[in-house]
DNA sequence: CGTCTAATTGAACGAGATCAAGACAAGTGG
DNA sequence: CCACTTGTCTTGATCTCGTTCAATTAGACG
């Protein structure tokens, strides 16, 4: 994976999937950004509960937001990919209700809150496109919801894939008919409500079926519209259109 | 229940728990609502997809955002009570990927887009408290992924009865250790992802354990800190707490 | 090589689903 | 006022998907 240089590149490209984002606006976005930092893969970046001060935007790499619970239980609510502005919703929330973790190496934006604060006071429009991509999380969550409460286990997992090559496609993160994602099977248990050796078995069996594979961090999709079908997949909810907002 | 009359009573009630509503802002929230109307339970008020250019605020009754899958499964994602905005997110949305539709008789005041616009340009203060609200559902959201994904079937149950009622004991709709809630246990199945069946002898066992009742849409809670035990129940994420915003 | 973590496979178990039948309550129309 | 419908609740029996427990293999890294 190439070397991110410019901090705010996809977050922008994620935005101008959405609606217009004016110079002003994009200057303003990329004078919030304080500085730029590495996470080694498994720190904690955010824990529950702690006062915020500042937001952060992923560069590189994959996050997570997570809850722990009893007897070492861990439910993942959703993955962040570069461009994702992780904690966000931190802004106005104050504090979260979840951790945020990396999942593999990480670079990192930090935005303080009160140079957010200047946005929605100066630049109204901006702040309705901060919201929309808080919102945008929200309608992931929902689908997981969807996704943990109703789907078998198959489906789950196929989901999941869908939902990231879409997602990765959108910022330039796939190659062909694959992406980079790794992470464990047992992170892929928490992040379906599953366990690792269960995903194990519906991961032999997506290969069995044909329709992808995941190995050495590599997701190999080979029959996307099976794939789609498995999974019940419909892009709807990732809100891939551009209206005024 | 007395019939309310005031539309914004219960949503500044809300707001207000969290930070400082002034009276400019009072004033361009009431200003914001264009009208008020009745449904009656059963009718889908929103429905995924279509293109909004209004929001709703839940007056009186309960509402449901939920999503229909194959073969007649349907999962609620969130039960809005008196006082939400259930559709606020599609303000900036535009649309939804999710159906609302009303769980009881409700009431509701309606909100045009273009309102919210102006208070966007005009408060910032006041839509960065709007948009608390949103993500306030999102955390709500976010538990949920947990309930259904980690939880086991008892605890779902004692989990909602638990939420509802914090949320409703904060705007002043619970009596005692107890609270209305005509709903089916067909609908608390698809609100915890369980058969109506298993939902059944759930609530059995909650009775047995003397923990909590549910007969004649009216839930009573006998143990409180039994159930929330049960529920594995910690109500931070609901963010009660007035901090500047 | 030896150590540690992750992946893989098998076997048994169990929570919740499915199927089925009956009880009960509230209408509804004769 | 009663027969009939309809929807919800309740309980039992059986089945199944995913878990749990356990053992083996494969990779990565010193």
């Amino acid at each position: 994976m190439a070397a991110e240089q410019d901090p705010v590149r996809l977050l922008l490209l994620k935005l101008r999937a959405r609606d217009v984002v004016g110079a002003a606006e994009e200057r303003a976005l990329r004078d919030a950004v304080a500085d730029i930092a590495d996470v080694p893969a498994g720190r904690t970046l955010v824990r529950s509960g702690v006062t915020l001060s500042h937001s952060t935007l992923v560069v590189e790499g994959m996050l997570s937001r997570y809850k722990d619970l009893s007897e070492g239980q861990r439910q993942i609510q959703e993955i962040h990919l570069p461009g994702d502005f992780t904690d966000l919703h931190g802004f106005v929330l104050k504090r979260l209700d979840h951790n945020i973790g990396a999942l593999t190496d990480v670079k990192i934006a930090t935005v303080p809150h009160d140079r957010l604060k200047l946005i929605t006071e100066e630049q109204p429009h901006l702040s309705r496109l901060l919201w929309f991509s808080t919102l945008l999380d929200s309608a992931i969550q929902r689908e997981k919801i969807v996704s943990v409460g109703r789907r078998a286990a198959l489906a789950r997992v196929a989901h999941l894939f869908c939902e990231l090559f879409v997602r990765l496609e959108l910022i330039g993160l796939t190659e062909d008919q694959s992406f980079a994602l790794p992470i464990t099977q047992l992170d892929l248990g928490d992040a379906t409500g599953l366990t690792s050796v269960h995903v194990n078995r519906m991961l032999k069996q997506l290969r069995d079926r044909e329709l992808a594979t995941f190995r050495g961090g590599l997701v190999r999709i080979h029959d996307w519209d099976g794939l789609r079908q498995a999974a019940e997949f419909d892009p709807a909810y990732l809100y891939l259109e551009r209206r005024p907002r």
